[in-house]
DNA sequence: GTCTATACCTTGATAGAC
DNA sequence: GTCTATCAAGGTATAGAC
């Protein structure tokens, strides 16, 4: 088992200009590669050689097409928080009301973090060791996963739906929940991803429930 | 700052046999030095010659009181995870009913995740990088804490002050959410240790309330 | 675009003087 | 118990042939 990213084939396919393009085999080999090495190891654990013998490739192999082992997480990272960030926008958009949309932004942001927790790992945790440019540029879908849970919070307060006391400190930790999945979660366990997020889901209604 | 561990005293002082024993100066200095290089930037990312610099010492000092790095990592873990458990066993045994138990413990759990943040981060996040022996023997530290949570939220039930449709889950979730504290908590930021203890002990009422 | 070979550096850990 | 000096191994990254 390989990939971990959910919008892995994204780059694959037409460009806005026209252009076919699509990831080469290679490069996603060394994605996917990096992104095992990384979540089973961390990043300073894991040595390019790693990452190059997973993918087949010499250690010198992965400097064509990476400029760094940096560069090589910086992707993954990126990708990683693309991937996370358009989950709890569609969760969002598929309830309609702060009830359900909390219910469905949980569910789903848990059921990620288990499935495909490989991406999750490296994006929760290896976060910090990105360069200061690369953690900035991080850090902005950051802020923008964590104001979407705010931002429902709020309109559920203000229709009377929810009682929080604390609408910033409930979004931390109902994100707290979902991102320490990926630290315990490992496949094989009891609990299915889908299980998972299912619990977390109705959890969170019992947190916000007046 | 230097210490981050709660228990740092307990090597101090007579052992049971009479003897007076203390624990090295020398001996501490390591100690917090590798606390807050581990908790900075990881077990792999740290060097020996960074941690004895901390110390105030040469490379070599290091390894006339620890036989290793990771026996040092193992040290850290192991005065964390006795901490922690020595924590909840206090605040279970601080309130009588199921539902200030609940209460204490999560409030106390979750503080001392800012409070010793750099300890805890070791312990939650470092744990991985332990030798198999090491790591079985913090591993039944883990399961301890998690029983005393697990046992209180049963005897909830049964009493009837809880409505819990999954303690196991429940359980999880209710460490999750203090285990991530340890990520996110760095000093200066707005919240307390101590506002954080109280607003995830209040938390954990509404999550088991009937 | 991939390889072999290797430069150059840092690492964890040890030897032996003091 | 601490130091200086050093070792052997392994790290990231590059050069240059194919």
């Amino acid at each position: 088992m390989l990939s971990t990213m959910t919008n892995a084939t994204s780059t694959t396919g037409d460009t806005a200009g026209g252009t076919a393009r699509r990831a080469p085999e290679t490069v996603q080999r060394l994605i996917d590669a990096a992104a095992d090495a990384f979540a089973d190891r961390g990043f300073h654990a894991t040595t390019t050689r790693d990452i190059a013998a997973r993918a087949g490739l010499s250690p010198a192999g992965v400097y064509v097409h990476f400029a760094s082992k940096e560069d090589l997480l910086f992707q993954l990272s990126h990708l990683g928080h693309t991937a996370a960030l358009e989950l709890v926008q569609a969760a969002r958009e598929r309830a309609a009301t702060p009830r359900d949309q909390v219910a469905a932004i949980v569910s789903d942001f848990a059921r990620w973090h288990a499935e495909h927790f490989r991406t999750a790992r490296i994006v929760q945790y290896e976060f910090p060791h990105l360069s200061p440019e690369h953690r900035d540029q991080v850090l902005a879908q950051r802020k923008q996963i964590d104001a979407v849970v705010r931002q429902v919070l709020t309109a559920g307060v203000r229709s009377g739906d929810f009682e929080v006391p604390d609408v910033a400190g409930t979004t931390l930790a109902l994100l707290s929940m979902c991102i320490d999945v990926a630290r315990w979660y490992e496949p094989g366990i009891r609990r299915t991803p889908e299980a998972i997020g299912t619990a977390y889901g109705q959890l969170a209604q019992r947190l916000v429930r007046p």
